[in-house]
Order: C-alpha cells, then structure tokens, then sequence
DNA sequence: CCAAAAATGGACAGAATGTCCGAAAAAGGA
DNA sequence: TCCTTTTTCGGACATTCTGTCCATTTTTGG
C-alpha cells in the first residue's frame, strides 16, 4: 500500500505487537488481555503502543486486516483456471483451511474460540462473500417456495465457521483435505449416512 | 430450587436488573454496558447491585440459567411420545425457534449478534448435547471412513446457530414453521437445488 | 557524523470496578 | 399496629485500566 519502505523501528515494533498479542489470546482469552499486557509482553513501551495503534481492538483489527489481504492473494494466485474445476462446487473451503493450517497459531487466536468474536466476524464476512458470488445463479429462476439465498448462504457459513474453529481449537489435526471432503459432503449430501435410506 | 418464598424486593431487585440488562443489550451491544448502566435504567443502587450478582457477567449467565431450564421445561413437557414421529430427524429446531419466537426480545438479547458470545456458548451446548443424542446411533457401525459424529454435531449446530442469529436480527420476519422446514431441508438434502442434478 | 524520527518512562485525568459502612426504608411475623 | 429483621441506599474509598502529553534518550538512514 503506502507502507514502500518503513523505518526499521516502526516494523520491528508492530511485529511484535502483533505477535505479542496472538500469543496472549491463546493464553489468556482476549477479553482479559490488557495494554499493559501486551506492551510487557512485547517490551514496548505504553505510549509506544499508543503512538501506533489506538487500542486494543485496534491492534488486532490491523493484524486481521493484513492477514486477510494475504489470504485474499493467495486465493487469487492459486485460483483455478475459470470453467476448469467449474462445477466443483465451495471451492474457496480447501484453500482456507490450507492457508489455516499453514499459520496455524495466529488462526487459532483470529478464529479460535478464545478470540472473542470480532475476527470471527471479518472472516464470516469475507467467506459470506465467496459463497453467495457461488450459489448466486440458481435463484433468481423458480420463484416459487424456493430456499432464499441468503438463508442458504447464512446456513453454509455457519456450518463452515464451526468447523473451521472446532478444527482449530483442537490442533487442526486431521489434514486440510479430509476437512474439505467433510464439509463439502456434508453441505451437498445432507447429514444423513448413505445407508440410512432405510425408513 | 431453594428459594422457597423470597422477600418481594428481592424478587423485584433482581427482575428489574435482568430486565434492564436485556434492553440495554438491544440498545448499545453487551460490552458497551457498565454496571452503573444496567442501575440507573433499573433505578437500583450500584451496592445493591453487588449485594445480587458479582459481575455484569454474573447477571448476564444467571438470567440466562434462568430461562434455559424454562426452555428444557417446555421441550419436556412437549416431548413427543416416544415412537410418535420417530423417524423426524432434527425434531429440537421447531420447538426450539417457536420458543425463540416466543421470548423475542429476550433471545435477541442472548442469541443475536449484539450479545457478545457467552449466551450463544451456552445455548449452543444445550444444541450440540440434543444433536448428538439424536444422530447417536448411526455412527459406531461403518468404521471406515465415516465421518466422525463430532464433525457431523458441529457443522449442524453450527448451521442451525447460523440460521436462528440470522433470523433473530432480523426480526424473526419468517415464521417459525418455514425456518424449521429450510433447515431441515438444508440438512438432510443439502443445499443444491433439485433442478441442478445437470452437470 | 548528524539531523530526523522513533522509543521511552513517567505523570496525569478520567472512567469503571468492586468493597465497605452507616443510615433509611421496606417487609413480614407477632 | 408494632417491632425486629432484612434489604436498599448513597457515598467514600482503593484499585485497575485507559488514553494523552511531554521531556529525554536511543536508533535510524543518509
């Protein structure tokens, strides 16, 4: 952005604010974290942090912020030639839960359940966004009883957000894929196991 | 419980508390309150206020406390016979939005975005624990690679939670009937459309 | 090596928390 | 109704955290 070179203090202190604060929430949850905690933790200075950051919220929104550009680049480096995978459908499931487990921590303090619901709220956002671009084009025709699109958009974010912070609380350990496979066949399948058609 | 007969200011301290919280929780968002807040809208002194609860979080979970058991009341009392519709799947999600529909403002308040968390923990267990008794039985058979109950809880739970926040900002505009219907549909169907089996 | 920029620590006012106490008011039993 | 018990009240108090300001020291990059 306007960041084309920044003195070397100004970077150094950030980061490790930044850092600071991620590792604070896994310890403590963020709502007990203080200022004061954050500025021992990174050995800052109070008023340094004042003279980069407003406040606490502050602090992580940037912290969000810039991580979610990243995912975002990602996203857009990575993505599949158009009308190559293009009837598979929730494409953007696998990508994040890669890109989760690849900054496995600070997710754990953005997404986890410990992070106290604003990062929550930006991802929830941004995953809103990719899923109802997806499932825009099957609405507008049958006007009849059909599901409304923002329902099945608020139903599949959901769905995908609780697994995403129940992967994350507990360690992420099963792999990335195996997540996507789940989720997406949940999603397109429905709950019910293959052999329960009986009645 | 053990409060057999309480004195009448008790009683009516402690009502006009909860009651001055709910609607300050519509008004400014839960972590916007203080306790000198929740006092003056309920005409009670802050002393007295500590002579009840510890904390605004206090309040916040006993109120809560409070109006689960009323809602497991109900459910119990509602239970359908045993056998009667055995093979509903996901029979919590109607009772669960009627009741919802019946306490509005209150369930705004605890489930809606503005609530701040901690209520829509503690409902979502109350969820999670339904969820997981009901789909119990299908999962000890098949032990390839099934995918574990755990993941099916979360992702439905985390739907459903979806769904009721959703429709609880917005007003609860759909009736409780349609919700139940979409989303149980979304769950046992899954979210394509019946018209796009093209591929 | 030097001027500009950033970090520091300490002081300060303001807000909110949680505790304590004496005095006033209300409740409920006799 | 009266009297004792319980609750409520309001104010004072110590504590913690916030956010701002400033004089001083340290670091940076040219």
């Amino acid at each position: 952005m306007a960041d084309k070179v920044m003195d070397r203090r100004i970077a150094r202190t950030r980061g490790t604010l930044q850092r600071a604060l991620s590792s604070l929430i896994l310890t403590k949850g963020y709502d007990a974290i203080t200022v004061d905690d954050i500025c021992e933790t990174a050995n800052v200075g109070r008023s340094t942090f004042y003279s980069h950051f407003t406040s606490k919220d502050d602090l992580k929104r940037r912290g969000l912020d810039e991580h979610l550009r990243e995912l975002l680049a990602d996203r857009r480096r990575n993505a599949p030639a158009p009308g190559d995978l293009k009837d598979r459908h929730l494409a953007f499931s696998l990508p994040l839960f890669e890109h989760a487990r690849d900054h496995l921590d600070l997710y754990r303090a953005l997404a986890g359940s410990r992070g106290g619901g604003v990062s929550l709220g930006a991802i929830r956002q941004i995953v809103s966004d990719l899923v109802r671009e997806e499932i825009a084009d099957n609405a507008d025709r049958n006007p009849g009883d059909v599901i409304p699109r923002d329902v099945v958009v608020t139903y599949v974010v959901g769905a995908y957000m609780a697994l995403l912070t129940w992967w994350l609380d507990g360690g992420a350990k099963l792999p990335p894929q195996r997540m996507d496979g789940m989720f997406r066949q949940l999603a397109t399948e429905g709950i019910m196991p293959p052999d329960s058609e009986e009645r």
